[in-house]
DNA sequence: TCCATAATTCGTTTATACCCGAATTATCGA
DNA sequence: TCGATAATTCGGGTATAAACGAATTATGGA
């Protein structure tokens, strides 16, 4: 990834709803969640809601697929790796002291016991 | 790190110029660039950039001191843990293989070898 | 085929972000 | 104290983002 990409997958998550909406399908794994379900849980007009998901499909965050008369939402997990991947690299070249802390962050990541 | 905290601080990184300037204090690291050097190599004016490095400070991600008549601008690790550290929070409850590609992320922080 | 549901697209209005020039504040050296 | 350098603050003009209502497209079932 390179600093345009990375500039359009953070403006697509600057945004409550829009951040909200990430969160949501990346707690909701693979499966993923119908827009509507979507605009219910948030409390968003789906038409709004839309166009969020729309930027966030853009920024290659999330992902879908038709069931149906739906459309289900999951989130892309690779295109979330490779984000995380361009704001930590190079962080603390020559520096392993600074850059420590940061490979604790996995600890957040782990299934419930 | 809450939602609302979290939107600050991505939509502070979400602007190509201020990622620039991001990026640029965490490979600096503690020693810091001051802001006239940060607008020369940014190509930048020196009122933008100001308006920039507080967008930045009041997101928590990036620190200041003065020396002399410069001011020194250094990134704010623990901010940036917090944001990551957000981003990634319960991202796989339950499904351990789709957290594995972001543990390894510390990949991309080690020292020039 | 027709209707109901699900989602998206379109057009408009409003609010906010961004950038620049000019003026101001802070610090250092003569 | 005065001038020069470094940085920030202020004000205004322009562009962009966000939200909504209305209309449109897609799918499934009667």
């Amino acid at each position: 990834m390179r600093l345009p990409e990375a500039v359009d997958s953070l403006s697509a998550l600057a945004h409550a709803h829009r951040l909200a909406v990430f969160r949501l399908l990346v707690r909701a794994g693979a499966d993923g969640i119908a827009a509507g379900e979507i605009a219910r849980e948030l409390g968003v007009l789906p038409n709004t809601l839309s166009s969020h998901l729309t930027i966030l499909g853009h920024a290659g965050l999330i992902r879908s697929r038709r069931d149906g008369r739906s459309v289900i939402y999951s989130a892309d997990y690779e295109g979330m790796r490779a984000l995380l991947g361009f704001l930590v690299a190079d962080c603390c070249a020559g520096r392993p002291e600074i850059c420590a802390p940061m490979l604790e962050l996995g600890q957040s990541c782990r299934a419930p016991e």
